[in-house]
DNA sequence: ACATACCATAAGCTTTTATTTATGATAGAT
DNA sequence: ATCTATCATAAATAAAAGCTTATGGTATGT
């Protein structure tokens, strides 16, 4: 059954009038076209749809059942023409980002602000560390990824957009607490809680220290920075985390971040896709207001 | 928004192989085939459907939505040529017929004879009078029609395929019952209880004692023919119907035949449609089965 | 660095499609 | 009986669709 929709528009038209001079009519076309359209669908489907009882027309029932089929056709035709136009400019879209653990709370908060200007556009936003965050870019799986320090080995398109700025946390109570410029050497003396192996911040301060011929203590592993900084205020050691997570805590005096020699550790935030990826609209869109917006909200994290 | 059947069925194996050259195969194609192809159906809908990163390609947002739409239209096609293979045989149908209300009783049999044997056949059975018939036959909404006396101004395809004897029926102790070939003139004397007029067996009637120059005495009119043999039976007149509404009543002895001069009235049954109707396979076998079982029906009724 | 697997592009060719104009047939209306 | 509206058929044709072969480019993996 080799039928085209070019057939099946005309005869719904001829279906809609019931006479094929009228359908050619509608359609723009003289009465012939319409007939040997006709003609070439029944053909096709090797039963007559149409029957001819006087001058009148009527539809046979397979013309009845294949009416049927053929508007429920068309019907999905536009709407999957109306969902593409839309997608086409901002109207309309799905976004997939991911962020690393440590990029969390400033990246919610520019996803909802993002959102909320584009109302057809659904986003979601998966949080892994990264690790997820290089297996999701190599399955193709995220439309944007926010990460520090993206890797050089695979191909792909980055944009720094924002400082990240590593520190040295510890109790409020801790002896090097009030402390100027700790030197390195006695950052060797203490236990530091840290973030498991295929963290960023992680690899980050392992490369640090390793650069700075400090042999560091690492004492628990936790795999996310909330349970880092839950550990450093209680005390179980000294931890390293990005200044992005600490808002709150700082604010509230639970944590405190120590004057260390050569921190912050200087990192950026890069928002990251594969090269070659062709960014819907909805996606490009929101590279770009994560590029503009970066800086602005940068200061205000800034103050410690 | 111009795109094929063609271009959405290479699409489809594309995005389910996820691959250009795996699809051509599937297709038994080249790969330049589907290329353009893709090429082609991407252009129509004006958005990218795949992106190719490294050596994979990925479905875009526009391109899952696409093949969600697309499937579904397949799906549909596949049904509808499951539906219409169908009604090519006798597997699938609907088969719409109408019946004089003097036929009911026979039609509903040979309609649930053949209904048993063709399960997938929907038939639909209306019972209505001589006037509906011709509005239904005039209007196309009936397939077959089984009536008496069909007309001749109509173009029509009629075959006959029963007797259909008209007789003078009375109450059990009619002084009349007894009597043996009752002149017609006795028969003025009586009162008649008649169907509606346009109804067949009216007008039948009325012909039939106008060509013997007859007056004949019509009292109430009932518009069905169980409402005569109940008023003939309560003793309100006589009655004229087919004798093969009679089945029951004569065989419990509650209506009795007269033997008039000149009758039974000699009529037949037609199956009748329109000339130049296409029947549908179930239409034409209907008929042929009703040609055919007619006469086997008759002698049993024909006892009286 | 090289081979391999994949997709893109170009050129050329055959077949089909989509129409039109012209004409014929038929049924209903006047 | 003639006119009119409507569909069918035929012939001609311009456009396009759909392929294939040949070739080129680009990642990936060895």
């Amino acid at each position: 059954m080799h039928l085209t929709l070019r057939q099946l528009k005309v005869f719904e038209s001829v279906a809609r009038n019931l006479g094929y001079t009228r359908a050619a009519q509608e359609l723009h076309l003289t009465q012939p076209a319409v007939s040997m359209q006709i003609k070439q669908l029944e053909e096709s489907v090797g039963i007559p749809l149409f029957e001819k009882l006087g001058k009148k027309i009527y539809l046979t029932e397979a013309g009845r059942e294949l009416y049927g089929y053929s508007s429920s056709i068309s019907r999905q035709l536009d709407e999957v023409d109306e969902i593409i136009e839309g997608m086409k400019g901002l109207e309309r879209g799905r976004l997939a980002i991911s962020v690393a653990s440590t990029a969390n709370s400033f990246a919610t908060r520019l996803l909802a602000a993002f959102s909320k200007d584009h109302a057809g556009v659904t986003v979601s936003l998966d949080v892994t560390n990264r690790r997820g965050l290089l297996s999701q870019l190599a399955n193709n799986e995220a439309d944007l990824v926010i990460m520090g320090r993206p890797p050089r080995d695979l191909d792909l398109t980055t944009a720094a957009f924002m400082d990240n700025p590593l520190v040295v946390i510890a109790p409020p109570g801790h002896p090097l607490g009030k402390k100027k410029k700790i030197p390195l050497a006695q950052l060797q003396e203490e236990t530091f809680v840290v973030r498991e192996l295929g963290s960023g911040t992680r690899n980050a301060m392992e490369r640090f220290f390793t650069d700075q011929g400090i042999q560091l203590t690492t004492g628990i592993e936790m795999t996310s920075n909330e349970a880092i900084k839950q550990a450093v205020e209680a005390g179980l050691g000294l931890g390293i985390v990005s200044i992005h997570t600490l808002e709150l805590e700082l604010e509230t005096r639970r944590i405190c971040v120590l004057d260390a020699e050569n921190f912050p550790i200087l990192r950026h935030w890069y928002v990251v896709h594969r090269r070659g990826k062709r960014l819907s609209p909805a996606a490009q869109a929101f590279k770009d207001y994560v590029l503009e917006e970066g800086n602005k909200i940068m200061p205000t994290l800034m103050t410690f």
